[in-house]
DNA sequence: CGAGTATTTGATGCAGTTCAACGCTCGTGG
DNA sequence: CCACGAGCGTTGAACTGCATCAAATACTCG
């Protein structure tokens, strides 16, 4: 039996906007159900046009691209609260595939309804563009990332925005939290090899600026991690929950 | 006087999707008036909240990100009929800033309209939505050719794809397009320093596979070109004209 | 216990950065 | 009308951050 959105613990948080109980009956209507894979499941695969959307609720996971000569490149990692297959809905088909890390449960809608948003719920279709306005904002600072900075400054920057994205999420638990990703994931996600990103992480745990292993990640100097990644740390825009 | 949104040239190009007369008007009500700016004209700032939304019509810019310690990151080049501004409108405030490089000239629409669009006007809000759907996609096209392109593959995928976006727009003129940047400007976009970017476009001239000088390019071998990027060459999608 | 997967560490090499210098074009001012 | 400087493109030389190669260690699970 899927949760009402209305019971949606992840709403509770407050990083996500509210929404009155009319919204909340509408999404309902519009979510088709609910659903839990396994890890390392195909969400969504490049170059198809799934019917479904998604949201995620628990569990993490992965988009990325891979190229003919097998490379792939991490975009994002996916938190809970991401909003899945805007581009299948919106374009016709995925311009990147998804994939679950840990075991995930996610919210199911029916692409179909997504006019609807735009005919007849206009609050929702602007979260929706809100939503796709974001992710480009972060794809541009994930680009001058790759473009502008060094190894250090790379790695410095992706640890800041997994702990601000975990602690918006109330992920934190005695100054830790669960990332349960490879160390070649993130090498993919920063276009560094593994071996350079091993040897680097191991240096700012050396250093005692951030340790992560066991699939858990702790920050121990954020100060010193954010000014390595040339980063202001400000704190998470509030968000729709779809 | 500026021109009617239904007069104008660029529409009429089949790259851009059509509009019936009623949608026509109500976009020349939107429209606030046509500005034309000189080359190395700011036209948004990064942090600031721009009153203004922009349609390129002429001319071509950069959109770009600076980072504390100078260097600068280009996220994209503008061309006709690319949207300026949405971050501003949806955000609250632009994640980047948009320089004009050649003389411009921009339809001005009131950034306050734009919530209009939403309630009242769902296929413009749908429109705007596939332009950031769009954008996303472009942004994880680019992040993935900076994490997992060496030199040679990203300047054969940017040539490229200036070439497929110059065809599109009609700019093909006896095999050359007009293409005024700064190698400056394409190392930045590429992450690579200006002097590889010089000397990797030098042997590009020589193996008489692309030819960029005098603000001119021409590609002289695209499968070639293509291959070398691992991009397979696609029509460029119709896409909305705001 | 053995197979498969992930992390770690050392050694070697090169793609691309950095530094430096020169040429060309064009606009400005004496 | 020429001198000068600013901006951009070009080229050579030296250096280095990171990739690549190789192999050992740790961990998980049937």
């Amino acid at each position: 039996m899927a949760t009402k959105c209305r019971d949606c613990p992840l709403r509770r948080r407050e990083l996500f906007t509210s929404m009155s109980d009319i919204e909340l009956r509408y999404m309902e209507k519009f979510k088709v159900g609910e659903l839990t894979i396994e890890p390392k499941t195909q969400i969504l695969m490049e170059g198809s046009n799934s019917p479904q959307l998604f949201t995620a609720l628990r569990g993490m996971g992965l988009r990325f691209k891979l190229l003919p000569n097998g490379r792939r490149q991490v975009l994002n990692m996916v938190f809970p609260g991401d909003f899945l297959g805007l581009q299948a809905g919106m374009l016709g088909e995925m311009k990147h595939s998804v994939e679950s890390t840990t075991r995930m449960t996610l919210c199911v809608f029916d692409r179909n309804e997504l006019w609807n948003f735009f005919r007849n719920h206009p609050d929702r279709a602007y979260d929706i563009t809100w939503l796709a306005a974001i992710e480009e904002h972060f794809l541009g600072a994930a680009l001058t990332t790759l473009g502008q900075r060094d190894a250090r400054q790379r790695i410095a920057w992706a640890l800041v925005r997994v702990h601000q994205k975990g602690e918006a999420l109330g992920l934190m638990d005695n100054g830790q939290m669960p990332f349960p990703f490879r160390q070649q994931d993130l090498a993919d996600a920063l276009g560094l090899s593994l071996v350079h990103t091993n040897k680097t992480l191991a240096r700012l745990r050396e250093r005692q600026i951030a340790n992560w292993s066991d699939n858990t990640l702790s920050i121990k100097d954020l100060p010193a991690l954010a000014e390595m990644a040339m980063l202001d740390i400000e704190p998470e825009p509030i968000r729709p929950l779809m």
